[in-house]
DNA sequence: TAGCGCTCGTGCATAAAAGCATACATGGAT
DNA sequence: ATCCATGTATGCTTTTATGCACGAGCGCTA
């Protein structure tokens, strides 16, 4: 009659993930107690929950019928965390902030420097990644991000304007300004293929050479000099090697913003990173333009 | 940074009732262990959730917050588990019914017998008690009700019309037979204290003796001659030594009602059950009437 | 066909949780 | 003051849950 909460919680990932494996990893236990929770579970119910084929666990109706129901209770729960978080005035316990790699690497070590010694009892994490994670579920309690619109179920600051212009190392910035009229290799995103509009008439030969999914692998190539690349100004110049070229003249890119949860927002520990943040960000704004 | 759902469920019913023996017996597990998971959780939040005063535990702020969500994921897992029974088409598992104890001790017995004949997998369980038990809760599966209208969140049907009666032993009876206009003892109720108005004119002198809070209590009162009462048709006539007396003449009484959740309600084991209650109430549908 | 990666099941050792008995503190009734 | 009811805290023992290691089955691929 009785069911523990934590095994409708398991039946959830293990819907979920449709594996004990995937089920165990997500909850950071071991499959066997998966296995385990969810006899108990069919016992508690006396019903059967799973169907036990050799590719993985599959959920019947009744399975669906409680993960749904969990979902539920798994939503509580986040509005429970988010909210105790952003009630929370201690400055300790765990922190929680993603940003691109990029910027973690080129720009915000400093900040995180001085948070750590400022607050020696916060844990602080940082999730280095271009993911979109989700605020809602707590995955962060704090994202720092390039884009246009910083989403609208988010409270968000904009720290930064920043232009993009394009880059690559001297040799070839060399070869271009001998001859401005000479065939030029760019660099670009798999995402992005096409040749940035905005070109200078004074380069009329443009051509996409060499297509890339990551950024990094990018910036090694142009300052291995396979070509130009467009690049946001403050990644260029942190870029050692490159220098930037007229071809492509500087102009406005997505700004960068600092975005939460609303319920997250008003936390201490948050506040706190906050003020270092902007206080960077003023400092160190010119090198993000023209 | 992560929480067990059974620590919240814990922290839910510690803030409902206040101490650690309360909260407890609500979970049906020791008290000591209530006080470990509190503490456990308290650990894992970094965050004080209740003060240890000598009368109980008072919840803080951070604790109301944590309840008031766990209080969400107990509708969900109350939600769920109604459909679960719902949908579910086994005979077998527990059953809980209630119904007041006059009906089950008088009337029900019969069919209760030939539920737990005809289904001896399912685990029959009779709460016999005039509380109105949360049926959205899960206290009860079924409920045998006598009212005037069963409750309109309920999915309910009308089982039996029934009247009511003046009953008394058999000396009283005689006593008023002989002389109609003597002083009429009665018995009522603390709940309606006042004399029925119904009383027929050859009866001219009543008045309240004795009041009751429990109608077993009475019908011995009345079986040992101490007054006349209003009873039920079919509760008079069950009490031995009690005969109908023409004081009050026969009236129409709140009916008898079978209701249940509408989750709940499409259960296979619900449809026996009403099958055999419903056959029942039919074939003795004569002993409610005048 | 052999090897690899994925899945699940089972037995065993161990760590964690729960229960029990006891001690202690407090407030109210006698 | 004493006793009792009601509350919590703690040490000890037992029970339960968990993790680990190993084995088996299946499908894919070299």
């Amino acid at each position: 009659m009785d069911i523990a909460w934590d095994d409708l919680r398991t039946i959830l990932m293990l819907v979920r993930h449709g594996s004990l494996a995937g089920a165990a990893e997500a909850l950071n236990i071991n499959y066997t107690t998966v296995a385990r929770r969810v006899r108990r579970a069919e016992e508690a119910l006396d019903q059967l929950l799973f169907e036990r084929l050799p590719d993985g666990y599959r959920p019947t109706e009744a399975a669906h019928l409680i993960a749904e129901n969990a979902e539920r209770m798994e939503n509580a729960e986040h509005d429970m965390l988010r909210r105790l978080q952003g009630t929370s005035t201690e400055l300790s316990g765990s922190l929680k902030i993603t940003a691109p790699h990029v910027l973690i690497a080129n720009f915000l070590s400093p900040v995180i420097d001085e948070f750590s010694k400022a607050h020696p009892r916060i844990d602080l994490r940082i999730l280095a990644t271009t993911e979109l994670l989700d605020l809602t579920r707590l995955e962060a309690d704090l994202a720092i991000r390039i884009s246009r619109n910083p989403g609208d179920t988010l409270t968000g600051v904009r720290l930064l304007k920043q232009d993009t212009a394009s880059f690559a190392n001297r040799e070839v910035a060399e070869r271009i300004r001998v001859d401005p009229t000479a065939m030029i290799d760019w660099l670009v995103y798999e995402s992005h293929p096409n040749l940035p509009k905005a070109i200078s008439p004074e380069f009329p030969n443009n051509r996409a050479r060499l297509q890339f999914d990551d950024v990094v692998a990018m910036i090694g190539a142009a300052q291995a000099g396979l070509g130009v690349m467009r690049l946001p100004m403050f990644l260029g110049r942190a870029s050692t090697g490159l220098v930037q070229v007229p071809v492509l003249p500087p102009q406005p890119y997505a700004d960068i913003w600092v975005v939460g949860h609303p319920d997250v927002w008003p936390s201490q520990k948050l506040r706190a990173l906050r003020a270092i943040l902007t206080k960077h960000c003023k400092a160190q704004s010119h090198r993000f333009v023209a």
